[in-house]
RNA sequence: GGGCCGCUAGCUCAAUCGGCAGAGCAACAGCCUUUUAAGCUGCAGGUUCAGGGUUCGAUUCCCUGGCGGCUCACCA
């Protein structure tokens, strides 16, 4: 413990101030810490959170025990606010004058040139001058605004408005007030927090000094706003299903495990939606949406995170050319409810999200790019080749349906840069959608890629019980062989579509990559508030 | 999981070949009545991620560990 002559000063205050407040005005206790009583009060545990600060955070908490010493309250349970900033400016811009306002926020910059500091306040709708001079707001005020407000602290300032010479539209206050003193100083305020631990970590540190990642989580909130609103105009329920579950399914993934004590049994933590949604429409609801965290057991990268939101909707007598213009409208409206444009950047590339948007068969696109036919009878072995030129681990229980897969992620995946459907997927990989009539190696599925990358996943959902439930049992023998992701048999969810599902298109879409590509962030991890890091 | 890179003051970053650990911002003591990353003077601020090793001497070189980033693999 450093015990310098700063921190020997903010004791000294904090046990004025404590033993004042506590009614213990007596000059032999004042400076005598024998004479305290033993038991843990007030002042004890405040100097052990003394003892917890840094030099620049007790130099603060020295002017949080001046405020209360002379009688102001450092954090008051209520604002005076009568505009907010944003308020204030639009009305400037209508050149209206509200007379006097009230405005609350943050200070973020201290510009001072003797009796007067041009300050930044900064609320949750913008930033506005603040013009302190000591003409107006007297000597001793000024004086205080000095010494005991810093950078990073809350405050309120009543004035009316001006424009300064450059022009700026400024309050000129007349009263300041102190509404929560920031003890720990922000970061720094050109160059910002840089470092990506601590913006992950800390990530008020990051939207408080960062005006970009603020501008990507409005984005993010209008995004789905915009989806909310398309689907609940097209008449789609907006439901609950459960995130545990006995029995997991609805995607290839590996699950999470938790257990339940008083059932005394492990329960997963869902990787999809989709099987609960089908069950609705067997209910008869017609159209279901649900917009929720999936969790997956899996890598953690720059576009993987172990939980993750996801959107998925299904139509009654429905199909996936339904499903089409569900994506094709929902890139339209999450595109402009996000940037105002069709016409958007990431990274590198333009893309232009005008629909109609591009179809190809995934034998064609593979076959384009890598002259491998996937239909041709020599196909397995070709494949597995073709895999092993560019590296790709090729597991010995892999199917037909896995190795086109990876192909198709190796050759085709990367150059897909225009928004393009993808369609006709291999049957083994696609376990919930129905089969291309006319052609059982394949299914009525697509896949929306743009710049690169999937967004979405679709199918004309399969509702033949006895289709379905020979597709789980390959599931179980995938399982046998050695694949942590097959499905496991859902006996229940068969006895649903026993019942009868109507013909369906559904659909998914990651909002979180959705809204990497709309905001033009290359990180995941950029895009969610808190996300899970390695540890 | 593999490879590469990084971790230095509250923040952003320096430190030559292994030779006294520095600057800007923030803070602190002052000056300055229209600033825009304000300016000026002064002062203070460090477990150089942790532990071990080599060395007269380690921020620097070596080893182990921690945390992170990028990338490959895995994976929706």
């Amino acid at each position: 413990m450093k015990f310098n002559d700063r921190w020997a000063d903010t004791r000294q205050c904090v046990r004025f101030f404590y033993t004042r407040g506590l009614q213990r005005i007596d000059g032999a206790i004042f400076f005598d810490a024998v004479k305290l009583p033993p038991a843990r009060c007030a002042w004890d545990s405040t100097m052990e959170f003394i003892d917890t600060l840094g030099d620049l955070e007790r130099e603060r908490f020295l002017k949080v025990q001046r405020l209360r010493e002379r009688g102001i309250e450092p954090y008051p349970p209520r604002t005076a606010r009568t505009h907010t900033i944003a308020a204030v400016r639009a009305l400037d811009e209508r050149g209206e004058d509200p007379g006097v306002v009230t405005l609350v926020g943050r200070m973020t910059a201290n510009r001072w040139t003797g009796k007067i500091t041009f300050a930044d306040l900064r609320d949750g709708t913008g930033r506005i001058q603040l013009f302190l001079r000591q003409d107006n707001l007297g000597a001793e005020t000024y004086k205080h605004f000095l010494k005991d407000y810093d950078l990073g602290d809350f405050a309120q300032a009543t004035g009316s408005l001006f424009k300064t010479k450059t022009g700026e539209l400024s309050v000129q206050v007349t009263e300041l007030v102190m509404l929560a003193k920031a003890v720990a100083p922000m970061p720094e305020k050109f160059h910002g927090l840089t470092d990506k631990e601590t913006r992950y970590r800390q990530r008020y540190l990051d939207l408080m000094t960062n005006e970009e990642t603020r501008g990507v989580f409005r984005a993010r909130q209008r995004i789905v706003t915009a989806m909310r609103a398309y689907l609940d105009r097209n008449d789609f329920i907006e439901v609950e299903t459960p995130v545990l579950q006995a029995l997991y399914g609805g995607a290839l993934a590996k699950p999470f495990i938790t257990y339940h004590n008083e059932l005394e049994r492990n329960l997963y933590l869902r990787i999809a939606d989709e099987l609960y949604l089908k069950r609705l429409l067997v209910g008869m609801f017609e159209r279901v949406y649900e917009i929720s965290k999936d969790f997956r057991n899996e890598g953690v990268d720059a576009t993987h995170l172990p939980e993750f939101t996801m959107m998925e909707c299904y139509q009654a007598f429905g199909d996936l050319s339904d499903m089409i213009k569900v994506v094709e409208d929902l890139f339209v409206e999450c595109a402009t409810a996000a940037g105002g444009a069709l016409q958007i950047t990431y990274g590198e590339h333009q893309v232009d999200l005008t629909p109609p948007f591009a179809r190809v068969a995934m034998r064609d696109a593979i076959l384009e790019k890598t002259a491998i036919d996937i239909y041709a009878d020599d196909t397995f072995d070709a494949l597995k080749a073709r895999i092993a030129e560019k590296n790709l681990r090729v597991e010995p229980q892999m199917n037909w349906g896995k190795l086109v897969e990876k192909l198709f992620g190796a050759y085709v995946e990367p150059t897909l840069i225009e928004p393009t459907f993808v369609v006709d997927f291999p049957t083994e990989i696609s376990p919930f959608a129905k089969k291309k009539p006319g052609d059982p190696r394949v299914t009525e599925r697509f896949e929306i890629y743009v710049a690169g990358a999937e967004y979405g996943n679709a199918f004309t959902e399969l509702n033949d019980p006895a289709d379905q439930w020979q597709r789980f049992m390959e599931q179980q023998g995938n399982r046998a062989r050695g694949d942590a992701e097959a499905q496991q048999m859902d006996q229940d969810y068969v006895q649903a579509l026993k019942h009868g599902m109507p013909p369906t298109g559904g659909l998914g879409m990651g909002i979180d990559r959705l809204t990497m590509l709309l905001t033009n962030q290359h990180s995941i991890r950029d895009v969610v508030l808190y996300p899970q890091l390695r540890t």
